[in-house]
DNA sequence: TCTTGACTTGGATTCTGTCCATTGTAGGAT
DNA sequence: ATCCTACAATGGACAGAATCCAAGTCAAGA
């Protein structure tokens, strides 16, 4: 458990109960759910709540920092609340999963200066890709 | 000069006027487009050529591993030409720019076997992000 | 030249995400 | 406890990206 809710109220984040559902929804490690799976569980709890609430929502949480999209495929985005952490990602090219991971080392440090070519870089998004157990060939 | 074009012949690719032009849409460096801006291109030499087409072209092309897919932003995917030279992207918050760039060391070697949870793990794909010199703050 | 399997077409469809005017409500003020 | 009001939710329309499909066309080998 970690807390989302909890910073999200110190944070004065204004509570609705569509809001509440949202987080907890997200809340967790290595949830990785696109905007239509959080409303589909975001459903079953508050049977009324709106798609468009959803994406207002999950854009709240990204500007708040408390939750990262990340885009692996070219489909649908995900929103990852492991934000506090630093991470990357592992996905099954098989299966799509997506598996949280840390490699050693600082990714932005692989980049001299002179391949930056002026720009103030501040982050390195990293997607390793390859076959999980149950997709990998006999 | 890529010699995409020549590639694709000697690997037995049926060759039409609709594939050829999207192929000589793409050869180059530093070539990031999306599938309407290729197929945008490609119109102004064949007019009456399908996005259908564009895009089944493109698929293949991926398929066949002389272009890579890029989902920088969780828009549109760009198609990148340059695959037969590793290299990652550097893009620009601000104004969406792509640029290839080329990181020292093997970005995979950084994720060690106990993060890799039993994955064949074959590619790392890197983006950078930041602003370029025209967007930075005064 | 003929034939055939592969390719192209364009319109329909699906999926993802945004917009907006209207309605509703959380939370501070009284 | 009630009232206010700024902020949030709603849902239907809209837009952009990508896929699907049945019918027509064509590249390339025989």
């Amino acid at each position: 458990m970690s807390g989302l809710l909890e910073r999200l109220r110190g944070r004065g984040w204004r509570m609705t109960s569509q809001r509440r559902v949202v987080a907890e929804v997200l809340d967790g490690d290595h949830v990785h759910l696109t905007a239509d799976e959080v409303h589909a569980r975001a459903v079953r709890r508050l049977p009324e709540i709106s798609r468009a609430t959803v994406y207002n929502a999950l854009g709240e949480l990204v500007a708040l920092g408390e939750v990262v999209e990340v885009s692996t495929d070219g489909r649908a985005r995900r929103y990852d609340p492991n934000a506090h952490r630093a991470h990357q990602h592992l996905v099954c090219s098989g299966c799509g999963t997506i598996r949280d991971v840390h490699p050693t080392g600082d990714p932005l440090a692989a980049l001299p200066a002179e391949e930056r070519f002026g720009f103030t870089v501040d982050t390195a998004d990293v997607t390793y890709r390859g076959l999980c157990p149950a997709c990998a060939p006999r």
